[in-house]
RNA sequence: GCCCGAGUGGCGGAAUGGCAGACGCGGAGGACUCAAAAUCCUUUGUACGAGAGUACGUGUGGGUUCGAGUCCCACCUCGGGCACCA
């Protein structure tokens, strides 16, 4: 998209009638444009550091005060430059961290903000293919596309701050941090680094080096036992490699043709398919990149306490996570152990049978000979399904017998074993024991097969009332099985287990996994369904991977060598395929580049020949870690300098509900759509680089707040084809294109539903401030909210009444009125008391609101009193800035308002002389009377019970009681 | 099925347990204009009433309270997340 000419295309200049000064949509661009040429010439947004290149001592000390100007980091989740630019909903966000930043600028805080470019990935490589220009070329252009609009929108980023993810001074700390993980290992119990965590907490990554030495030292053991010199070479680097937080294995990974290249878990849909471009996803065993996120589940969910996030978020978190405590415990059987995960250890007694995966690697040596056809027959059937398919928890369950027997730890039973596609090989052991009467799946499978289901529980009454059966222990008559604590009824055994009489499943699980333990028959074991990142890409567009191999294995390139350039070449398409194949085989386009791959190193043992890994990061890599560049972006020493994080990010004194600070940005601000994802990675990545020492704070986002989305309505035809939104015309309440009749809903704005509007129509039609003010004003910034072209114009009719108010529209010349009265600056000291409360609550569309209001009253007064035209400048700044800047110098300043002081209310002017108190009478609004403010309760009340309607309500009845809330309102009761 | 949110005029929304509907849009009426647009002014929850006013009113039903949009219980609807995870 070609930037628009800003000349010409006013509405105001067509009518010669206007004002020549009007506040018009052409005097507004010509005001923004102005502005944002100043800032920029001025640097007005550069927030300095305390330490490296962007050191600036003085301009981190408030001259109003003397001392160092605290400290604000605010930060928006960057965007994807995307070839169609910016629609109107994208900068929602934006608007939002730019007025709290401007408030909190004024406010004397020395704030970071800033925005950078998250620009590798699938969908800057899928633009690049569609226009088949290279995607460095497109990159570029949309990102200098989505600057300029950006800009336009008058943002307060200190620019030095703007980062590019593809930007090689960029990736190649991308890598470093790779580098850091790869070379790493998670000690599970060393003892945490002192400070945030809690005293005496374990587990930290700890450098690759200090395992190797501890092999060397012999003080820790080799997997065999085998001394650690008389390993071979090979051996030793496999026996570290298996240790390194990230690594490459062969596991099942989700394939997806489609897109030409395996994908994370997390980028899979509920229904199988790729999040981008929703094409099938299939579990196939490939040998890829893992990062060894598992080994942080209990810290990442541990730790989520100590954020400022809300529920929501940290439910979904956890919920991905999903920890749950229970036991592992072992059935004997004639093929060996068969080791099942349990959350209900405590119910044991009451596992009548196991249920294997049909995967499971034991069923072969299970299955007797008479039920060999059937088995086989459903593990067939079983594999030719999707996994899609196979977790329809709606289906009716099917399972076959083994014919095989193990054996209940617990009493001995001797239970059959099934198989039965409900059961996972991907979670636990994939191996469970089936409890029917105390679990939904258990039950419906137990009854679909005529499997005995004993009670284990007593029910408490109101849950056989509720299903209206008698209580009883026949579990024949339950609809359902019983979950919760109730007491334990034929639970117990001769070997000293004892549940019968207990009514806790807390205390029953303890009791049970102290049992097992003690009689070798398994232990308490944490499960989690979080399962490793897979972090290896088939595509071009991402950074390379700082490794080559040898015979052995990976190597990883040397700091020094670092960045590895994403090698240039034309054919950067992947080689997708038919979506549906399932046995392709990926191939990266790096691999096709010879020239690149076959590479000669010497990495400290002579010039060997090596082979360079042809896989590229994900889309992910980047923005897991962006925040910690923004704060030192031109430092070539370190990805970031300590006395830089630690001064941005480190942690404060007191966190939520009193707990540790875990340090991290200020104020994070983004969509929900990254509560898993982005969320997860960077919060993993930042761990590490914690636990090896490079940064001071815990976590990344301390607080994270989750924007609404702006909709917009969206037509179709009535062949449901979405239709230009802006073509459509609406006539009571019908709405037709083109004559022809269509139907409207609410979705996201954006190409695909034909109903995205450009920012740049708004600037054109109104300029940048009525936009901001506009997206800001209509709702709170946590909600989503439709968007209404025709609502737009409210914003700038009050913006045209408060430049009228102001300044003459006929010469353009300062034209305030004379000082104001009491009752004007008592309203203007309660806008000031009420705005700084709205904005540090991130309530901006209330605090437009009050200033509205404000503007209002001034506006029957005729002109602006010549008192309140600096306050209510200043208090417009933040969402207005142009326009503020605008009038400040015509108020006579010669310098910016960026960091002039917000306006203070004076707290004598908050109070009243006098106030309305609103009577009640039994409940019901009667009356209003005048009373002192500080008239004590009598004084109230006799005046209450004077007043004529008062009176009249009561029509003679004798009060009762009469309730006074000072303040508030008097309630008589009669 | 489970876990989160949210239901207030024609629309977006406001309301520390204390005058429901701030502010904006839209509507109605008026000013300016040859006319229109733009701008400005007045008005605008619903019902009844000429009017003062009266009654009703925050998804539904109950409860707590002097007083409930707000707190509690149950239900309904919508949005989001997870979903055979043992």
């Amino acid at each position: 998209m070609q930037p628009r000419s800003y000349s010409g295309c006013s509405m105001a200049h067509a009518d010669p009638d206007t004002p020549p000064f009007r506040y018009s949509a052409a005097l507004a661009q010509d005001i923004e444009m102005r502005w944002q040429q100043y800032w920029d010439a001025n640097h007005s947004f550069d927030a300095p550091n305390p330490a490296g290149p962007l050191a600036d001592p003085v301009a981190m000390i408030d001259p109003a005060t003397g001392q160092s100007r605290p400290k604000l980091f605010v930060l928006d989740m960057f965007p994807y430059p995307s070839g169609t630019g910016l629609h109107v909903g994208h900068p929602l966000g934006y608007i939002g961290t730019d007025v709290f930043s401007r408030y909190k600028r004024m406010a004397g805080f020395n704030v970071c903000y800033t925005m950078g470019f998250d620009a590798f990935g699938l969908p800057a490589e899928q633009y690049a293919v569609q226009t088949g220009q290279h995607p460095a070329i497109t990159t570029a252009s949309n990102v200098a596309n989505m600057r300029r609009q950006l800009k336009r929108l008058g943002l307060s980023h200190d620019p030095r701050r703007s980062i590019d993810t593809t930007d090689p001074g960029y990736y190649r700390w991308t890598q470093w941090i790779f580098l850091q993980i790869f070379n790493s290992w998670y000690d599970a119990d060393a003892p945490a680094r002192e400070g945030i965590r809690e005293p005496g907490a374990k587990g930290r990554a700890r450098p690759i080096s200090e395992l190797i030495a501890e092999f060397e030292a012999g003080s820790r053991p080799t997997p065999d036992g085998r001394a650690w010199a008389t390993l071979t070479a090979g051996e030793q680097r496999s026996v570290v490699d298996a240790h390194r937080l990230a690594y490459v294995s062969e596991a099942p990974v989700n394939w997806c043709p489609g897109l030409g290249t395996v994908v994370a878990n997390e980028e899979v849909t509920a229904d199988g398919r790729s999040d981008r471009g929703n094409f099938p996803v299939f579990k196939r065993n490939m040998r890829q990149w893992m990062m060894r996120i598992t080994t942080y589940a209990d810290r990442l969910i541990d730790d989520l306490d100590l954020l400022d996030w809300t529920d929501a978020i940290k439910t979904m978190q956890r919920n991905w996570i999903g920890r749950s405590d229970g036991a592992r415990v072992r059935f004997a059987s004639a093929a060996g152990d068969i080791e099942v995960f349990t959350n209900r250890p405590d119910t044991l007694f009451g596992a009548t049978f196991m249920v294997l995966a049909p995967e499971h690697p034991l069923v072969d040596s299970l299955t007797t000979p008479e039920h060999a056809e059937a088995v086989a027959a459903y593990r067939a059937a079983a594999a030719a399904k999707k996994d899609i398919d196979r977790q329809d928890a709606t289906r009716t369950k099917t399972g076959v017998y083994t014919g095989a027997t193990a054996t209940n730890p617990v009493n001995g039973a001797q239970v059959p074993v099934w198989i039965a596609d409900y059961v996972l090989m991907g979670y636990g052991t994939g191996a469970i024991m089936a409890v029917p009467c105390g679990d939904a799946r258990d039950f419906e499978f137990a009854r679909q097969f005529g499997l005995p289901i004993p009670a284990i529980q007593q029910p408490p009454q109101p849950w056989f009332d509720a299903h209206g059966i008698e209580a009883t222990l026949d579990t024949g008559t339950w609809p359902e099985p019983f979950v919760g604590d109730a007491p334990y009824v034929q639970s117990s055994n001769s070997s000293g287990l004892t549940l019968d009489g207990l009514s806790s499943v807390a205390e029953g699980k303890r009791l049970t996994n102290a049992w097992l333990e003690a009689h070798d028959a398994g232990h308490g074991n944490t499960n989690f369904k979080l399962r490793d990142w897979l972090f290896s890409r088939q595509r071009y567009w991402g950074e390379p991977f700082p490794i080559v191999y040898d015979e052995h294995g990976p190597i990883a390139i040397p700091d020094a060598d670092l960045p590895v350039l994403l090698p240039e070449t034309d054919s950067f398409s992947p080689r997708t395929f038919d979506p549906d194949d399932e046995f392709s085989n990926p191939e990266s386009p790096l691999d096709r580049l010879d020239w690149w791959t076959e590479v000669e190193l010497d990495l400290g043992n002579g010039a060997h020949a090596y082979r360079r890994d042809t896989n590229v990061m994900p889309q992910w890599a980047g923005s897991c870690w962006y925040e910690l560049r923004y704060l030192d972006p031109t430092n070539e020493k370190a990805f970031v300098d300590p006395a830089v994080e630690e001064y941005w990010m480190g942690p404060q004194d007191v966190g939520v509900d009193g707990r540790p600070h875990p340090g991290g940005v200020d104020l994070y601000v983004g969509g929900v759509e990254h509560a898993v994802l982005h969320l997860l990675y960077s919060r993993f990545w930042h761990k590490v680089l914690y636990d090896l020492g490079h940064v001071s704070s815990l976590e990344p986002y301390y607080r994270l707040y989750n924007q609404g989305m702006i909709l917009a309505a969206a037509f179709k035809d009535e062949r449901e084809i979405y239709v230009e939104a802006t073509e459509v015309e609406e006539h009571e309440g019908a709405f037709s294109f083109h004559g022809e009749p269509v139907t409207r809903e609410w979705g996201k704005m954006g190409k695909s539903l034909k109903n995205a509007v450009s920012p740049d129509e708004m600037y054109d039609a109104y300029g940048a401030d009525t936009l901001r003010l506009y997206e800001m004003s209509t709702g709170p910034m946590d909600a989503s909210r439709p968007w209404e072209t025709r609502d737009v114009v409210g914003m700038y009719r009050f913006l045209q009444r408060l430049w009228r108010n102001i300044v003459d529209e006929q010469t353009g010349e300062l034209a305030l009125g004379a000082p104001a009265d009491e009752a004007t600056v008592r309203l203007l000291h309660r806008t000031i008391d009420g705005v700084r409360a709205d904005l540090d609550g991130l309530r901006i569309n209330t605090a437009i609101s009050k200033l509205i209001e404000l503007n209002n009253h001034i506006t029957k007064g005729g002109r602006c009193p010549s008192d309140l035209a600096e306050p209510i400048t200043l208090m417009i700044a933040p969402l207005c800035p142009h326009l503020a800047e605008e009038l400040w110098a015509k108020l006579g300043h010669a310098d910016t308002l960026i960091r002039e002081p917000f306006p203070v209310a004076d707290p004598q002017l908050l109070i009243e002389d006098t106030i309305e108190l609103p009577v009640q009478v039994n409940g019901k609004f009667r009356s209003k009377i005048a009373v002192a403010s500080d008239a004590d309760d009598a004084t109230v009340e006799a005046v209450a019970l004077a007043d004529a309607k008062v009176i009249a309500a009561l029509a003679g009845a004798v009060p009762k009681k009469v309730i006074v809330v000072p303040g508030r309102t008097v309630n008589i009761v009669a």
